[in-house]
DNA sequence: AACGCGGGGCA
DNA sequence: TGCCCAGCGTT
């Protein structure tokens, strides 16, 4: 593309951004940026960290209760992992809460967040999208955030695609990131690459979608070849997804007066660091006695099924509960039943609700 | 380079 | 039921 459409685009998105831009409450808008006022550093981060692969609606809720409870990022270093934990329950990649309690540690260590993406890109839980991404929307530096959104817009406009192979999606993102950072590269000067990059993003989620592009309405559509080509919605073209097995196992909900026993699961892996009541191990083939790997012998009910969808497989929970008579055989906490509720993961909290009696919004 | 890792909304 | 989505860390 020449310099000169390039400039003309650029000028296009900034328009559109100004217009139709969305509210967020973690951003600075563009005509706030012009009156003077900045990003916080720490908000910014802890937004992005909360939006990897992680939908606004969902999300929204845990940014406006942890800004809450820790307005700084001293504030989160210093909390314990157990208020971390229960705070991030339900929202998913749990690694992600451990890595933010390690990164709000290191950054309160520095007296505060880098300022580059490189030194950004150190950090625990910081990749090169969340690098990039609180560099050029916290600090302006000149780099190019690619995430699911940008990543499509881009290949639309530049009408690149893939054979649908793993190595050939991950040859086609390298182009794309190359021709993001070349639209960061023309920015005028008086021009910020965080407005761009939010943009973009904003572009991606609200114009051009996956499904139905609304190219009538699109700042970009005079310069997309995809558009060009007629058929924007077959770009991009991603590696294909490999089908989840579905696993069994039981849950062991016991319970002592208005008490749930819980455990902490080990740190790494799945639900890593996070509350669950005890369960029998997870395996495709349907236990032949579910009963035993439970944490005693109690007079256990059989309560019913919970289902639950992970990322690379599909849960068949089969849950019991019992009063607890005896010492359990496991090593747990014995939290209230509002508590635990709070504490668990979705699929935590299905059980035990089911077992307590009825679903519960968390 | 491949894999493990949540959850919810939608067609 | 399957598909989509503001990625990162480990191996």
């Amino acid at each position: 593309m020449s310099t000169n459409s390039l400039k003309k685009l650029l000028t296009a998105v900034d328009r559109w951004y100004r217009r139709h831009g969305r509210k967020l409450p973690w951003r600075i808008g563009p005509a706030e940026r012009d009156a003077g006022e900045t990003p916080d550093p720490y908000l910014v981060w802890l937004s992005e960290v909360m939006l990897q692969q992680t939908t606004i609606p969902h999300a929204t809720p845990y940014f406006d209760a942890f800004r809450k409870r820790w307005p700084t990022v001293q504030k989160l270093a210093k909390a314990s992992w157990d208020d971390v934990s229960a705070s991030w329950a339900g929202l998913g990649y749990y690694s992600r809460a451990r890595n933010l309690h390690a990164c709000a540690k290191a950054v309160a260590e520095l007296g505060g967040f880098p300022q580059d993406a490189a030194s950004l890109r150190q950090l625990p839980g910081i990749g090169p999208y969340t690098a990039a991404a609180i560099a050029s929307i916290a600090f302006d530096e000149r780099v190019a955030p690619v995430d699911g959104n940008i990543e499509r817009v881009v290949s639309r406009l530049h009408a690149i695609g893939s054979d649908g192979t793993e190595a050939g999606w991950r040859a086609a993102k390298q182009v794309i990131s190359a021709h993001a950072q070349a639209l960061v590269n023309a920015l005028p000067k008086n021009h910020r690459a965080g407005d761009l990059a939010q943009a973009l993003m904003d572009l991606g989620a609200t114009v051009c979608t996956p499904k139905n592009p609304n190219c009538l309405i699109c700042p970009l559509a005079e310069f997309c070849e995809a558009r060009a080509q007629g058929d924007p919605e077959r770009y991009p073209v991603k590696a294909e997804k490999k089908a989840t097995p579905t696993r069994h196992g039981s849950a062991f909900v016991l319970l002592r007066n208005d008490e749930v026993l819980l455990i902490r699961r080990p740190p790494s892996g799945l639900l890593g660091g996070m509350m669950m009541p005890p369960t029998s191990a997870w395996s495709e083939a349907k236990p032949e006695d579910p009963l035993g790997e439970a944490p005693g012998k109690f007079a256990w009910n059989h309560i019913g099924e919970v289902r639950h969808v992970f990322t690379h497989f599909a849960l068949k929970l089969t849950v019991y509960r019992a009063e607890v008579i005896a010492r359990p055989k496991v090593h747990g906490e014995w939290l209230t039943h509002e508590a635990a509720l709070a504490a668990l993961p979705t699929v935590g909290r299905k059980a035990v609700a089911l077992a307590l009696g009825g679903a519960r919004p968390r």
